[in-house]
DNA sequence: ACCTGAACACCGTTCAAGT
DNA sequence: ACCTGAACACCGTTCAAGT
């Protein structure tokens, strides 16, 4: 449910402190943590997509039954939590008292990218609620940091809202979307054909743009998040309808 | 995979053609349509959420076994993906020649609407490849509405990607977050003693300023979107780093 | 303290059989 | 053409039992 880091170092002292297992050989170490419960799960997530991570398969690969599993972990809902808590532990943190744009703009970067590196995680992340200590450690910067530069509690919590809704809707069709840029063109012109010209004719006239090299069919990351840091400073000078303090 | 009206307008049809069932009486009118599928698997996952929505139980709610289901539909996917169409045939779609910003605003507010009223809706829209009319229709008329204000067809697509981003992804936020606005204050002050002041005194000190009623603590829906449609127009206006077109 | 086997109550889907 | 029963290969989780 919360923080892994403590569990983390109270397994390293268990497994220190009992000598070795008297009976069987060297064969299993039978030093299975919550920690690496949770880097397995990843792992797994990662490779083999979030639908192959089952209780079952994840023991298997562990070496152990399913069950065992479950003196690590309250359930599969609480491993799912802890997993979202190791991803917001790779954000950025903003630095209280940096440049609050170039903070947001970093933190939401490298959001981008650990979502990127872990595909299962967005979606699960915005919807559940999961307050690992990281995830705290998250907000209370990224707030701290636009206080601190000026803007109110409430322009801070709007603010935050903004970016993070754009890196997830951002990222999550990005991850979503079935061809590879270098393809675009390709695939476009596989596609006209199917689009058709008099039921949808502006889609089949932006396909003909990037067929005909016109329009390279890349959405930017940067593009809707610096709509949003431009209105966001704008609205620092001027903030004309805030909500106090 | 595809449309669903005209697997409708063939069920009518066919129900229409055959007379009556010869034996058995009034009790079971043996009308499945895929429509009726469609409808039913919608109203359960509103209702019971969508982890409830099994094969079987939809077949049981509609007094058929499940297997009878996949006569209607290729499987679970197909039918994911037909329920899709019909949450985005609920978007408002922009008039072509409309007033761009004013269409985008209506789209967006009415997207909203959709996917608060289907919950289950926005985590699959995103993490799904469905392309039902529906859902090809409100891309084109979208892209169509920005390009004839103007747009060239590369900032048009930017565009649509910034809007649905933020749409989806506060949407996400907003369906994810566990108290209602009536009870932001209260909330606040039952969580304060659990949000260490030392370790998060940022988060601290906004539970205060919502305590102490000089912060509601509402994030809005159109604080983001307004700063995007804000630099859209100003980027219309002078199209610094536009993609061509 | 940790791990296991067996069991429970579920899944989506296939396939041969009915009408 | 549509529906069914039985079966297959899975799930997450509980519980009593082992060491």
């Amino acid at each position: 449910m919360f923080d892994d880091t403590q569990q983390y170092i109270y397994s390293v002292h268990m497994s220190s402190s009992s000598p070795a297992s008297p009976k069987s050989g060297a064969r299993k170490p039978r030093a299975l943590t919550r920690d690496k419960v949770i880097t397995q799960a990843m792992a797994l997530a990662d490779q083999d997509g979030f639908d192959a991570l089952s209780m079952r398969k994840l023991a298997a690969s562990l070496d152990v039954t399913a069950m065992s599993l479950y003196n690590h972990v309250t359930g599969k809902d609480d491993l799912l939590d802890l997993m979202l808590n190791r991803v917001v532990a790779e954000f950025e943190l903003p630095q209280i008292d940096g440049p609050w744009d170039e903070m947001m703009r970093r933190r939401a970067g490298s959001m981008r990218q650990a979502l990127l590196r872990h595909r299962w995680a967005p979606a699960l992340l915005i919807s559940k609620i999961a307050l690992g200590t990281e995830i705290l450690r998250d907000i209370n910067a990224t707030l701290g940091c636009l206080i601190t530069a000026g803007f109110s509690y409430a322009q801070a919590d709007w603010a935050r809202n903004a970016i993070d809704s754009h890196v997830y809707g951002y990222t999550m069709q990005e991850l979503n979307f079935p061809v590879a840029p270098e393809q675009y063109q390709a695939a476009a012109a596989q596609f006209l054909p199917m689009i058709s010209r008099q039921d949808y004719p502006f889609m089949h006239q932006a396909a003909m743009q990037i067929i005909e090299g016109k329009y390279d069919g890349m959405t930017r990351f940067s593009f809707g998040l610096e709509l949003i840091l431009d209105g966001l400073a704008r609205w620092r000078q001027s903030p004309s309808g805030g909500g106090g303090a």
